[in-house]
DNA sequence: TTATGTGCAAATTCTTTGCAGCGTG
DNA sequence: CACGCTGCAAAGAATTTGCACATAA
């Protein structure tokens, strides 16, 4: 929520751009399409609604590259990786704050929330292990409200 | 550790045993000894560790086998599957108490640590939203102690 | 100009499945 | 002796890669 409400120069144009000037990369209009799309996406898309939301304005746009654009987004740090209980990765764009994920495993819908006190205690934790930490990730599994009131029930595993 | 040392009737086998009849599944030699070397193992292992530990023992068991057997075994509740960094699955023996994880991205080592004041925070958060919280999974990613010494850096991601 | 990026399709990797024969209950 | 389980190999799903052409710097 920084400033003029459209057509504005997002955010993360200029650290995107920086990043890949540093690695003596290049700035190409397929990367920043993709990164265009994606960060115009909602919630934790894997990557095949990344390559349909892509293909739907750039239809000549391959999916190896948005594959690839990921990856350059997450080392970036722009973006982050994750796998909850499906087997394929879902992407998610890095927030100042950091927060985890109750995930329903009866609809599949994932929420977030963020808890100041699990941030402490794992700093606590990983500094008695002589840990340097430079992420976490955390989930709670089970069924959310709504699953619980039509009484559906989680498919398998933890 | 309950009593006798050596060729004791193990823990595991009388619950498995009672999960496959209770599902009208078949106790097999095959199940038995998948099960028999998978608890034997240490650590967090991968399909690809346990398939060959199995086979060390008894080469004709096919992997599809010891694929099967892991998902009877999880689907009893005697063990968890998780994924962490790599895009394979992880299996677990589950104990009695609940244990969270340390994951170097350095090294791939992973140890494992318990914290009460984390289990009682994820029950209040899932309170908090209506959910009914079946299991949890969280990991602290960093740099162990050893790597932190040895100043190797972390793969990528988070 | 030249190395890096792209698009396509084929290759890899991990996992699941079809099927004929085997063995438990 | 019926139905579930096994082993094999082939199929599937997600992701990566080889290569010839395109293009940023």
């Amino acid at each position: 929520m920084s400033g003029r409400s459209r057509k504005e120069v997002p955010s993360w144009r200029e650290p995107l751009v920086d990043y890949i000037r540093s690695r003596g990369g290049r700035v190409t209009a397929p990367r920043l399409r993709v990164a265009e799309v994606f960060f115009g996406l909602q919630g934790h898309p894997g990557v095949e609604e990344v390559v349909q939301a892509v293909q739907r304005r750039w239809p000549q746009i391959g999916q190896a590259t948005v594959y690839r654009t990921l990856h350059l987004l997450v080392d970036s740090g722009l973006v982050e990786a994750r796998q909850f209980g499906d087997r394929f990765s879902r992407y998610e764009a890095v927030g100042s704050e950091h927060h985890d994920h109750l995930v329903c495993d009866c609809c599949g819908a994932i929420r977030e929330f963020e808890d100041p006190g699990i941030e402490e205690a794992q700093r606590r934790i990983a500094d008695a292990f002589g840990f340097r930490m430079t992420g976490h990730r955390m989930e709670i599994h089970g069924c959310c409200a709504r699953c619980v009131a039509r009484q559906t029930r989680p498919r398998s595993g933890a």
